[in-house]
RNA sequence: GCGGAUAUGGUGUAAUUGGUAGCCACGUCAGACUUAGGAUCUGAUGCCGAGAGGCGUGGGGGUUCGAGUCCCUUUAUCCGCACCA
């Protein structure tokens, strides 16, 4: 009986869902566990065969849990709302509610023919109404909640209410957008509409009118993480800085909270580290200097404190709140032409040219606290205003920004820290020894720094203060495809729509295209009284996780029941891109509902692993130019050749299909060859899976042909999950041989199931088991592409043993990563009814592995070595001769038996007991 | 500029974590069987050399009895941040 893989996927896939095999539920009897995969965006291209390598990673993972026999919760759903839907709807002119319900039934069946274990009665999709009704409530509370720093946890606008009422500001410590001082007197002479102004200064969802990336490609603003190089990541539209209203989420109400939550969890190194960048956080002084001849105080951040005696000028920001005061009459004119000019430039150019020195004179000065001398005020746009106060003080001789603009201006420039030539380039590094420093002279910049901290803050011209580099979150978008705000506007104060009318369903329209102007394409909608602009798309993802615990529940986001069960997840899978979107946002939206008691977990994802990206691997020809003659890739430097993409899917080992590849194109019909030992040979490049290149690999297609469990176990074994790599299909067969074989061994010579009940050598088992040792280690350490090899080296250690002893183990230690067949052999070779996942992993005996080494101590030429076992310059038969009478290796080895010896000629001793 | 990662045969990779580098596959070569096939099985396969032997983990240095692994330095590639004071 052949291995019909079709037949057995099919048969197996059908009865899983029969059964309902992997429906889970609350069960307080068995631990949980919780395996999560990002969900994907149902694009309208499909999957290609790098989408599932994470899918087939954490299904290893679940199965295998599940095999612990613990209770697994592993579901899948869609992120169906935002900008990539939108934009192929928009593609292909059809309505986003189709192509998205189109594409998703796609999506299904491709994962579906991968033999997932989902729970797929837990799916959700974040355009349903009864899931984003629970987006937009928590979008509500956080309307409803500010972020008291003294309580360090969100509380509700009431108390923020009370307190004003109360005794105004004072002792409010909250995360706001700017500092704001008034009296319970001031409080109460205000009107609503300025209550409501300042009540927004605080809310953790809050309406703002700020500088945003407005991306005209798109009709739409965007976050930070949304941009790069000044380009829109989806589509590569230029982005510009705008100045617009827009509602936003304070996440930097969070940003200390989400730097400390990230040392408890079990990230890679390198996701933290992107993380901890994002966040930013700088420690720095907080300062106020005099300006000369007038009231104003400039307030400015500083992380160098230490450098004070060599501060030469100051520089405030084009967009600075006391430009215009600071500027003198005579200046004026030159100041409005440079604040002109920097609104002009793009965010590119200003990337582009980040090295161009520019910037004004205010006709201003400040006064140096430290020195009481006066120097210069400056207005540039390096110094940006978003960052600290939007006001620097300059240290030519320690900053290389400032250095520039002070060689570009002639400025002065007082070296306060000894290292480095100043006269060829400012010294920015934190070491060395203070000179010119009154009483830090002499010190080291590291004891200066919290001297200075100590002396700014006893003469009262600042404070100590941490800085971040993280913003707030613009949560508006001028498009059509996503969760509405329930918000509505009398008098343009902005009202939440009561709870109980949740959710605010997006109206079906017929025009849903985004418009130049950016006005969204709901206030086309007749009769619509919410606020136009919709969510973005990482809203919807922010909470999916908690929805997985209890998709169906209409009275909460996640029952206090299924959530103190699931918590959170433990493992989460998916691709390292969300790093600063989706990572950052779920963790803070997830901390401000564990504030309002409801989640039991400050962080939802306990463990995350980064599966590298699939390549695509391209073939070329070589088109002889100006004829219709193709050179194989050996032979192409004796020729004027034109490199062409070729497909990969008519190419194999490399060696072109020539009756394939005239049947390819019309082109292509008469082309003639030259060929290299009777072949034509391609070339090959590792680029992106892109179908201009010619190198898509579809799964369906590898299912086809090979078969899922094939696909699954070929996909891990590539390399290591978590390393980028490029899709080869050559290769393949090596795994799908391996499965034949496996195959094979329940089978007696006429080819039909027959396993033996004879007991198995010493041999097979320390083979059997060696092979649950390393499978099992790999597993718990994501090293799905050795535990494949260990399957392979222990086939080929028992050759054609086909006792129940060690076929069954077997069975149960692949059905993780090759499913169909483990049932198949499970149920009609071993005989079993039932599920193999219903049968508990194979328990690891040590007794079998005969031969083990040890460390021991010993001496060796009158060393005592206890870490590793040394001869210098011995034989074999001395060094164990004298390991052997070594009194430390003795009392080590009382009691043991030894078994043998092995000596590496003058190396390596090692004791086998 | 700052931060992170990677570098091993023709290819993908492995290495008990400092102990005989190249496991397991792909490919290639040779052989067996054969209904001639993209089936199955067996063997060989890092490089140089006829051989003994020599050389070999991007380059250079170091620690060590011993380094792919640790340290310093350098190069290349990829990723993240980027005028962040």
């Amino acid at each position: 009986m052949e291995y019909n893989f079709k037949e057995i996927e099919n048969k197996w896939q059908a009865l899983w869902q029969e059964r309902g095999t992997y429906k889970v539920d609350v069960d307080n009897s068995r631990p949980k566990f919780y395996v999560l995969d990002m969900f994907p965006y149902p694009s309208g291209a499909g999957l290609h065969v790098g989408h599932p390598l994470g899918y087939i990673a954490s299904d290893i993972y679940s199965r295998y849990k599940r095999l612990c026999s613990y209770n697994v919760l592993h579901p899948m759903g869609y992120d169906a709302f935002g900008l990539p839907a939108e934009q192929y709807a928009i593609q292909t002119g059809q309505h986003p509610a189709v192509t998205t319900e189109n594409n998703i039934a796609r999506y299904r069946s491709q994962l579906d023919k991968i033999g997932f274990s989902y729970d797929w009665d837990r799916e959700v999709r974040t355009c349903d109404p009864g899931y984003y009704k629970w987006t937009q409530w928590a979008f509500l509370k956080m309307f409803g909640h500010y972020y008291d720093r003294t309580e360090d946890k969100a509380m509700p606008i009431e108390n923020l209410i009370a307190r004003f009422e109360k005794s105004g500001t004072e002792g409010v410590d909250a995360a706001c957008t700017t500092e704001m001082t008034f009296t319970a007197e001031e409080w109460a002479a205000m009107d609503e509409a300025r209550r409501e102004e300042v009540l927004q200064n605080y809310r953790l969802a809050f309406r703002a009118d700020t500088m945003v990336n407005w991306c005209a490609g798109l009709g739409t603003v965007l976050a930070n993480d949304e941009v790069k190089d000044g380009l829109s990541v989806r589509g590569g539209f230029p982005v510009e800085q705008k100045r617009m209203k827009q509602w936003l989420l304070r996440v930097t109400a969070y940003a200390e909270r989400l730097l400390k939550g990230l040392d408890t969890l079990e990230w890679s190194d390198s996701l933290k580290e992107i993380q901890r960048n994002w966040i930013g956080q700088s420690t720095g002084a907080q300062m106020f200097f005099d300006v000369a001849d007038s009231p104003l105080k400039l307030e400015i951040f500083t992380t160098r404190p230490d450098t004070i005696f060599g501060v030469t000028f100051m520089v405030v920001a084009p967009e600075h709140k006391d430009l215009m005061t600071l500027t003198s009459d005579e200046q004026r004119a030159a100041v409005e032409e440079y604040i002109e000019q920097t609104k002009k430039r793009s965010e590119r150019e200003r990337i582009a040219e980040t090295r161009r020195v520019s910037g004004v004179f205010t006709g201003s000065y400040a006064v140096n606290p430290f020195t009481d001398k006066k120097i210069p005020i400056y207005v540039s746009d390096y110094v940006l205003a978003g960052y600290g106060t939007g006001a620097i003080m300059a240290v030519p001789a320690h900053d290389s920004r400032d250095y520039a603009f002070a060689k570009h201006f002639g400025l002065e420039i007082i070296p306060v820290v000894e290292g480095g030539d100043i006269s060829v380039e400012s010294y920015d590094a934190k070491s060395g020894n203070m000179i010119n420093s009154g009483f830090i002279t002499g010190k080291d910049v590291k004891e200066a720094i919290p001297m200075m901290f100590d002396e700014v803050e006893r003469r009262g011209l600042g404070h100590k203060q941490v800085n971040y580099r993280l913003r707030d979150a613009i949560f508006s978008r001028q498009r059509y495809w996503g969760e509405p705000f329930p918000i509505y506007y009398k008098n343009d104060i902005a009202y939440p729509v009561d709870e109980s009318k949740l959710p605010v369903e997006l109206p079906a329209v017929a025009n849903f295209t985004p418009t130049e102007s950016g006005e969204p394409p709901l206030a086309r909608v007749e009769g619509w009284e919410y606020e136009t602009s919709t969510m973005p798309g990482f809203a919807g993802s922010s909470a999916y996780y908690l929805r997985y615990m209890d998709p169906t529940n209409d009275q909460a986001l996640v029952s206090r029941e299924a959530n103190d069960y699931w918590r959170n997840v433990d493992l989460y899978v998916g691709g390292i891109e969300h790093a600063t979107g989706h990572l950052i946002y779920s963790r803070f939206w997830n901390k401000f509902l564990f504030d309002l008691g409801c989640v039991c977990e400050d962080e939802p994802f306990k463990k995350l692993v980064n599966q590298g990206m699939i390549q695509g691997r391209s073939n070329f020809v070589y088109r002889i130019k100006g004829t219709n003659k193709y050179v194989s890739v050996g032979l192409k430097d004796q020729y004027d050749t034109q490199e062409i993409h070729v497909d990969v899917n008519i190419v194999k080992n490399d060696v072109l299909d020539l009756d394939a590849f005239r049947g390819w194109m019309p082109e292509f019909k008469d082309a003639e060859f030259v060929l290299e030992d009777g072949k034509y040979i391609c070339g090959w490049a590792i680029e992106k899976m892109s179908k201009s290149m010619y190198n898509v690999v579809n799964p369906d297609y590898i299912v086809e042909q090979y078969g899922a469990d094939t696909l699954r176990m070929y996909e891990i074994f590539l390399g290591p999950l978590e390393q980028s790599k490029p899709w080869d299909t050559n290769g393949i067969d090596g795994v799908h041989k391996f499965l034949r074989r496996f195959w094979r061994m329940f089978q007696d010579k006429e080819g039909g199931f027959a396993v033996s009940n004879e007991a198995a050598t010493p041999a097979e088992l320390k083979t059997l088991h060696k092979t649950i040792k390393k499978v099992t280690d790999d597993i718990e350490n994501f090293s799905f592409n050795t535990a494949v090899s260990a399957f392979m080296i222990c086939l080929n250690e028992l050759g054609g043993c086909n006792k129940r002893e060690v076929l069954e183990p077997l069975t149960v230690l692949i059905a993780s990563f090759a499913p169909h067949i483990a049932e198949e052999l499970w149920s009609e070779a071993l005989g079993h009814e039932g599920s193999v996942f219903d049968a508990a992993m194979p328990k690891f005996n040590p007794d079998h592995l005969v031969e083990n080494s040890f460390e021991y101590p010993v001496s060796v030429n009158g060393k005592l070595r206890f870490k590793k076992q040394i001869a210098l310059g011995l034989s074999p038969k001395e060094v164990e001769a004298e390991v052997l009478a070594d009194p430390a290796a003795e009392k080590w080895l009382e009691g043991k038996p030894v078994r043998k010896v092995i000596v590496v000629p003058g190396k390596i001793v090692n004791i086998v007991i």
